[in-house]
Formats: structure tokens, C-alpha cells, sequence
DNA sequence: GAGATATAATTAGGAACCTAACTATATAGG
DNA sequence: CCTATATAGTTAGGTTCCTAATTATATCTC
């Protein structure tokens, strides 16, 4: 009766891209480009964006999301005290993106900002006691859900796909980095 | 000298998680998980969020978004006539979305919009001959850098590499389904 | 030691996607 | 027929992350 359209299930089926479709796209433009290479890095793209949402939708059940998380996590990583460029290098985002993300977890209690003494420029974020308790609190849940996305595969297959993707990250890397960028 | 500060160069050797951090964090907390798992999700969660902005910044080359592109790739294959409630499925979007897509498409004349005659609350989305003629332009270097992503894959590796893909993703569907929803 | 340059964090504004609410049309039941 | 409900598309507003500009401090060079 009450339907409760909830979208993401609807498109499960169709949003994942065919192997046929990818043929007829290259065919079109008589390209010399193999359609599996396609397909792959179509799904990739698929599968990389529907983890980040589940992520999202899994940290909310905390009421953090995927970027305060690793925030949190990073923290407690280094001894529960880091300058924001740091947390932005090891998250992989700006520094605007962690002052954004210091700002909600410091409004919510969980990490607090102190100046530095030896450089005045520095803000150290520093793990308060409560951030450390939420952090406790959630890893077994959490823990359990990152390991159950993969957990149709046997061990032996998590190495041949960490290997796998390994080498794609680095495809994508080297790719950033050459071939579009403006010489300047 | 000039030191051209590209903030996404500097993460990429910090940004990826290690092993060691993993079984840290695990360990921490006395849980029976496997760490290489752990590994596994992180790093698949890193490689999607890479290839998504990698990708972000190849289709802006074009004047265009992921999304954007993906609208126009999937007329181009349904005859150059869609509704946009077909396009949301195809595309693993809501419907509110594929209304933002097309108002910048329909804006820069790449697509345009039609009232369906059956059914007075359809309009249609039609792929115009300037739209057809951006993917012909597009096509040969956009399927080369597709390709270039997985570059470093052997053929029999993209193969294995589709499988466990589509394993995991499976996995991730099948978790987003049952376990965090209220029963209502 | 004073001016040019580099760096740390922040602010302002933009892009992509989401959910929820709204409008208009269609369909089903009494 | 006519009210109740479902559906198509849109709108309004929120989240996450980005780039570019700003502010404040540090460092290098002459």
C-alpha cells in the first residue's frame, strides 16, 4: 500500500552498464578500444560511487558522515592530536574540506581546535574524550559493516583484488597527472 | 619555484590506507575482524572517490559533467528518446537529479524537451543533433582515457577483476537492503 | 631589519547529488 | 461521475566536496 518509493532500489538493475552496451558505444564511432576495458572501468566508476553512498547512509546511523569519520579515526591513529594539514593529507581532501569538517565535529563535542605555541600560523585538532567514546562505541558495528562489503569474496581473492585495484589506482594516477593538464 | 600548489598530487602517497593502520585500529578494540578486509573496503572506497573525480575533471574538458555525459550516452543508445523517469534508472539517479542534468543540457542545446502526447504528466528528452554531433566529437578520446584507466590490467585480469567487482557489489546491495533499515 | 614570498587556516561561492514537498495529470472504486 | 490514490516531473533546501581568494604568520633575501 504505502509503496515507501525508496529510489535507490528501483535502479539496482538497470544502472549497472552491459557489456553490450559498452560494444554498441564503441562500434558507433568505429573506435579501436577494447569494449571490456569499458565495461571495467564503467563498474568501477558504479561500484565506486554506490560504496560512498552506503558509506554515507551506514556513518549517519552515528550521526557522522564518511569524511568526520575518517576525521575521528585519523586522530586517534596519531596519538588524538593533528594540525588540519595533516588530517587533509591523510584524508586526501583540502584543507578547506577539513575546516568544514573540524567545525561540525568540534560543534557536536568531538574534537576541539587549540592554537599552537610554536607557530602562529597552526590550529592543532585535538581528540576530546567524547570523540574517543564514539569511536568506541561504534567499532564493532562498523568494523563488522566494512568487513561484510566484502565479504563474498574468499581471502585468497581480497589479495588478487586489492593487487587489482592497486594497479587501477595507479592507472588513474598517472593519468591525472600528464596528459590534460595545461603545460602552463 | 613557482611550486603551482595542485593540492591532489600531495595526498596521493598519504591518502591510501596501509595494512598496519588497519590492524591498528582493530587492534585497539579487541575485535575479531579481518584487517586485510578492512583494507580491501578502504582502499576500494579510495579508488571510487579517485576514479569519481578523475572523471569529473576528464568530462569537464568537454564543457561537461559525469552526469551530463552519461545523460547524452544514454539517449545516444535508446534511440535519442527518453523520458526522464527512464533516465534515472538507467542512470542510478533520482528523477530530481536527471531535471537538474537536463536544464543545463537543454540550456547549452545538447538536448530539449517534448509534452508527451499519451500521457500528459511525460515530457520527453531528446537527444538534438548537437548533442549527437558532442559525443562524435568526444568519442575517441574519452573511450581512449576509459581505456587508459585499466591500462595496466591485462586482459585475463580485467576479467577477474570484473568478477570480484561484481561480487562486492553485490555484497554492498545486498547490506544496504536489510541490516540499518527501521522496520517501520 | 624590511620587503618579497611561502605557508596555515579560513571564508565565499560553486558543482553534484540527495530527500521531501509540491503541481499536474491519470487511474481506480464506490 | 467524482473522490481517493498513484505517478511524472519539478522545486526547495541540505550535504559533501571543490577552487579561489583572504587573513595572519613565518621565512628568505638583500
Amino acid at each position: 500500500m504505502c509503496m515507501n518509493n525508496n529510489n535507490r532500489k528501483i535502479n539496482d538493475m538497470e544502472a549497472i552498464p552491459s557489456l553490450v552496451q559498452s560494444k554498441r558505444q564503441i562500434d558507433r564511432y568505429n573506435l579501436d578500444i577494447d569494449a571490456q576495458a569499458i565495461l571495467v572501468a564503467s563498474r568501477l566508476m558504479a561500484a565506486g560511487a554506490q560504496l560512498g553512498q552506503a558509506s554515507e547512509i551506514h556513518f549517519s546511523r552515528f550521526g557522522l558522515s564518511t569524511g568526520r569519520y575518517r576525521v575521528l579515526a585519523d586522530l586517534e591513529d596519531y596519538e588524538g592530536e593533528e594540525l588540519p594539514s595533516q588530517l587533509a593529507e591523510h584524508l586526501g581532501v583540502t584543507r578547506a574540506t577539513v575546516t568544514g569538517l573540524i567545525d561540525i565535529l568540534e560543534r557536536d563535542g568531538l574534537v576541539s581546535r587549540r592554537l599552537s605555541s610554536k607557530d602562529g600560523r597552526q590550529k592543532s585538532v585535538i581528540l576530546t574524550e567524547e570523540g574517543a567514546k564514539k569511536l568506541r562505541e561504534m567499532a564493532p558495528e562498523h568494523f563488522a559493516w566494512l568487513e561484510a562489503t566484502v565479504g563474498l569474496l574468499s581471502i585468497d581473492e581480497r589479495s588478487v583484488f586489492l593487487d587489482l585495484l592497486g594497479r587501477v589506482t595507479q592507472g588513474i594516477s598517472a593519468l591525472m597527472d600528464e596528459p590534460g593538464s595545461k603545460p602552463k
